[in-house]
Order: structure tokens, then sequence, then C-alpha cells
DNA sequence: CCCTGTGAAATAATTCACAGCA
DNA sequence: TGCTGTGAATTATTTCACAGGG
């Protein structure tokens, strides 16, 4: 008599940002054989403290057993089925460099429930070259391509500088949620759903930490000169 | 007589998170040719609060001028310096498939102060290649490239069952930032500073995004059945 | 004035600690 | 008994709102 719990409460961000580390491990356990899982081994196999992989967990319903744990397969779908991933998503990659690519052979784009259906570039050298059983079309062909079968998700691997264009004919072709790989921040009208994915942010934030660790190991900063 | 603000005071970790964003956003203002910025403004182009962006800047010092705003020159100095950048980190790449390629050639890999010193990969086909004036090698030349010229930061891009026996190569070496694109948990000695990317992250969080976005407008949910 | 820098207030996230069920 | 699920306490982060310098 009630949707999913998962659909009706407001999941905090920050645990929606863990879920998909949760069904990566789940997903591994269960390749190894595993069946059961208490918030403790789950917790330590992902890195979280058995509370708070309760406390998210909670958010999305019930679905542990008091004095034994959670059934690794069950948790799993559950998992998937709050973020979406018991939907079919079709993807679309614009441009096929060598991220396009990397990203069209993504094991975790294939197995978590996206379905790679369009791979577009302009590069007329690469028109026609198939991978991952797509076969890679100009970018003119979008809006045919879409009409025929509606695209979810488009995902932008060019350089940043096509960028922007690109994200314009994904937007005018009626696709509202976009992932960009390029380097460059993209505007958009109201409504359309983009994040951006910067491949140097964490090596940034590792260069912090490594600085961090360094000033407190040994030549501790500039000067503690009285 | 006392060292950097930066490196004395806690950070805090949401902080540290937005840093790389507003570098990013002033390096594009100071290719524009753009001067001086207030909080407002540049808070509006990397899309937070000015409250924010100015208590985030406040943890690293004053560099602002009352009344005025902000030297963008002067400010994404003081991030860089922040975070770590304006230090050498000569970073290794280990796997040369179509993600170590992306990687090696990514312009905010090179931009952003990172040197990338040494590609390995064990294909024999690939040895000697030169990617971005550095010719691949194979892994096992690792510490002796590592003794001649230290590496500060590897960078695993292997297929995932490579992954923890790389990582035990470069932890065996000595290296201990390690960034990790393989879709595996890495377990390494304490110390040693990992952080993984999953590039199929973002795509399920969108993916929870859309989900919500299509439950409220139109079909709300399986059931509001009565 | 205008805009920064920052205490104080409000909100969000995490952790504790235990009630309650299998 | 063992472990989940969750209120309550704690801690972190964000936002407000304004003092104060240029």
């Amino acid at each position: 008599m009630s949707a999913d719990p998962a659909l009706r409460r407001e999941i905090p961000d920050a645990t929606v940002a863990r879920l998909p580390e949760y069904l990566r491990t789940l997903s591994r356990l269960a390749e190894d054989g595993v069946l059961s899982v208490s918030s403790e081994e789950l917790a330590a196999a992902v890195g979280v403290r058995s509370a708070q992989l309760r406390k998210d967990l909670s958010h999305l319903g019930s679905y542990g057993v008091r004095g034994v744990g959670y059934e690794v397969e069950t948790l799993a779908l559950e998992i998937s089925r709050a973020l979406g991933l018991t939907e079919d998503w079709p993807v679309a990659i614009v441009g096929m460099g060598n991220l396009g690519r990397a990203l069209a052979s993504y094991s975790g784009f294939v197995t978590k429930g996206f379905r790679i259906v369009a791979l577009f570039d302009d590069d007329p050298a690469l028109i026609g070259e198939r991978l991952a059983d797509v076969a890679i079309r100009p970018l003119a062909e979008l809006d045919a391509r879409h009409a025929v079968d509606p695209i979810s998700i488009g995902v932008i691997a060019t350089p940043a500088p096509a960028a922007q264009s690109v994200c314009d004919r994904l937007v005018g072709a009626g696709i509202s949620s976009i992932l960009n790989f390029a380097p460059a921040v993209l505007s958009v009208p109201a409504g359309t759903d983009v994040r951006r994915v910067d491949l140097s942010t964490e090596l940034q934030i590792l260069a912090f930490h490594a600085q961090r660790k360094a000033l407190a190991a040994g030549h501790l900063g500039s000067a503690v000169v009285s």
C-alpha cells in the first residue's frame, strides 16, 4: 500500500554516495560465495564503521535479520533498487578517444545495469568501428538514434573544448542526465542533471595528504624559528 | 615566524574536497583575463554559496581584500600551495590500456603540477612506446627507476585482477601514495595512503537522481493505492 | 559604502549505546 | 545470545548575519 521506502523517504546524500561502494563490496562477496554478512564484517570490508553502515541501510528499509546479519544477495538487490539500477538505463558515450574507449569497456558500467547503446565520435576514421558490440556513429545521428530508441544518460568523454557543444546537442535531443568527464564546467538549462567527474581531483587530494604527512614526519614546515 | 596557516591548522575534509574545484574555476578565470573576483562571483561560477566559499578560504588564511574581492592569481597560488601542488610530485602510471593512456594525456594531470615521469606495462608489445614524452617500461624496472629518481605517487590503471599485485610492487618499492582506478579494493600496510576512483560511482548516483525525478514527475512509485 | 572574515546559530552527519527481535 | 535498527548524544558542516577594514 505504500511505495518502496527507498523511494519514499529522503535518503541523505552522504548515504547515497556510499551505496555504490557497499554494492561493489557485496558483489565481490557474492562472487566469493559468501551468503550472509554481519554489519561488522561488511563495514570492515568497505572501510566504514558498522554503526554507519546500519544507519545507512536503515534509510532503505529493514533487510537484515537480527542476530544473524544480512543476506548478501538480498541486500545487493535492495541497494540496486534504491539506486535505480534495477531500471533500464540506456547510455550513450560521446567521444571515442582513450577515455571513451576505457569507459565503453569499463566493467563497472556494464555489470551494474547500464546498457551502452550508442557510441558517437565525429572523427571519420573511427566511424563504423565496433566497441563492446556497438558501432561508432557521427554525432549528427544522435537525434535519429534517440527517436528510434531513447537514450537516458549521455556521457561526455571528449576533449574540453568540444564538451559544451556536445552537451548542447545532448540536451537538444532531450537527454536530461549527463555525466561529464571533460575538464570543463557545462552550463545547461534548469531541469538537466549534470555531474562532472574530474580525474585529477583525487590526485590533488592525495597530494594534500602526502604533503601533510611529509610535514608532520620530518622537516616540520618552513619555520618553527623562534 | 610561523608556518603557512594552510599547513598549521586543520583544514576540514569537506573544504579540501572543494579546493580543486575552486582552483579549476580560478584557472579558467585567469585564462579569460579576469584579475579579480568577489566571493559572490566565484561562488556562482563554482556552484556553491558565497558564505561557504569565504569560510573555506578562511581556513587557508586571509588572501582577500575587503570591499574588493580576491586577486585571481594570488588566490589560485594560495590554494595550490594549500593542496601541496607547489611541491614536485613525480607520478608513475601502471597499466597502459585505454585508461592509462587517457590519464597520461589528461590535461588536468599535467597542468596541475603533477609530473608524469614513468609509465609501466608488462605487455611486450607496448614496451618502448612513448606517450607524453615518456617511454613505457616493464614493471620489473620499477625499483631501479625509483632508486634513480624517486616516484612520489603511483597510479594504478590496470584491469582489476592485476591491481593488488601491482599495488604490492609499488608499496614494496617504497611508494606510499597510491591512486587506484581499478575496480578493486586494495589492502596495504598502515602508513600507505590509497585513494580509489571508481568511474561508475557517479553514473550510479546519476541514475539515483534520474529515478527520483521520474518518480516525482509522472508515475508516482509503484503504489499509492488506497 | 562594499565585500571579506568570522563568531554564533542552524542543520546535517556520525557515533554511541541499547532496546528488541530471531 | 548475537546482531539489527534506532533514538539520543556528539561531532562536523553549512548558513546566517554582522563587525570591521579598505
